[in-house]
DNA sequence: TTTTATTTTTAGACAAGACTAAATATTTTT
DNA sequence: AAAAATATTTAGTCTTGTCTAAAAATAAAA
């Protein structure tokens, strides 16, 4: 049995070896999940016992084949559970993270299957993530980050790879939304940051933002 | 903030009120969640500290106004998952308990309202059990235990008073259901068991049984 | 109304998770 | 390559929720 707290761990190591191929640093998973490094340490060891992770002491930490799995089918949960509140019950997209985070540790394969079919096995979350198959297989994605689109080239957001509600309302007050066109105009080569047009108004948005906006191109 | 033992607790605790008015016993809690006693006398301690219950040393214990406030919209959502699991989902009437158990501790107005909202406002879960409203009002209910009607009276069936997945199986393999049309045929005296028929099919059912089906009668 | 039986509470212990402070390792700087 | 800085782990404590065994209170029986 998983606890909550563990698939919590789970969870945040997951979301960290996207970023980076090698272990995760015991601070990082801190930061992660905002708790200390020797309570990291503790559970990391609850979670080699439980050959859920593979540690190595002072060299951090990685999913082993079977915490890949109980990850990725949290993730899975985590985002059929925003489709729901999104399409079904009409949430906002920003409103919907943390009662999500609630919903994705409910236990029941049935439920989470059947859910998947009701929703009509939705490929994306409401945030344009991409949310992975009964078999932990993710979609096949065609996005960009908009950072790396040329100047004058344009596309459609797909997607961002950031849920924060800071970020989500900050997107809405650039009129910025799952499907919205958008050009690069120029491109400040000083600090990565990015002129852009959206329905014939010019805006300005720092690479940091441009990063976090999946575009596919057109 | 309530926690999940503690909400388990509420809930245990409403249940047992539903059948007498007074004070709830230590070992009938503790029953009712596969406890010890002496865990119980720590946990309404607690629920005393937090006004919660209101608690008489070996006198057992009862909801305050908060607690009865809190226990019944544990009830109102764990309904609500059910109806969603039934009618959205097509689980099985007897398959939903332990599935609804874990989402009735989400912990969102806003979820459960707008729930209630997709939902179509049901006034009665998949076992004919009343679901209360936002503000906890039950609505109105005409339901007569089987075990109270006369002989040759007959009605449908509207709902049981027990969920768990072992009687409703039973119930299956007699053909009843909500909706099931029952007809009772004689009482027997010396066990109040009952000759019933069902699509002119005769059966027998024991008085508990019988006490545990809510019927409307014609 | 004593004695016996049952129930409830207290006392002490344990596991899960988290924290602080101190001790080790590792990394970086010089 | 040694010293300083940073990161990680260990040791010990705390809270929540549970348990067992013993003590105290209530209920039942003689």
């Amino acid at each position: 049995m998983v606890t909550l707290a563990e698939e919590n761990y789970l969870k945040a190591i997951l979301k960290l070896s996207k970023n980076s191929e090698d272990s995760i640093s015991t601070s990082s998973i801190a930061q992660e999940l905002n708790t200390k490094s020797s309570s990291v340490t503790d559970m990391i060891k609850k979670l080699t016992e439980k050959k859920l992770v593979n540690y190595q002491p002072y060299f951090g930490a990685s999913l082993s084949k079977v915490g890949y799995k109980t990850a990725i089918e949290i993730v899975r949960k985590h985002r059929l559970w925003e489709v729901f509140l999104v399409n079904k019950l009409k949430f906002q997209w920003d409103e919907v993270h943390e009662v999500a985070e609630q919903l994705e540790h409910v236990k029941s394969k049935k439920l989470t299957n059947l859910l998947d079919a009701f929703l009509g096995y939705p490929q994306h979350d409401p945030h344009g993530e991409p949310i992975p198959d009964k078999d932990g297989i993710f979609p096949k994605s065609f996005s960009t980050p908009l950072s790396e689109l040329d100047e004058q080239c344009q596309g459609n957001i797909v997607g961002v790879s950031q849920d924060n509600p800071e970020f989500l309302k900050y997107l809405d007050s650039l009129s910025i939304n799952i499907g919205t066109k958008i050009k690069v105009i120029k491109k400040i080569d000083f600090d990565l940051s990015l002129e852009i047009e959206i329905n014939g108004i010019k805006n300005h948005i720092s690479s940091e933002v441009a990063k976090n906006l999946l575009i596919k191109q057109k």
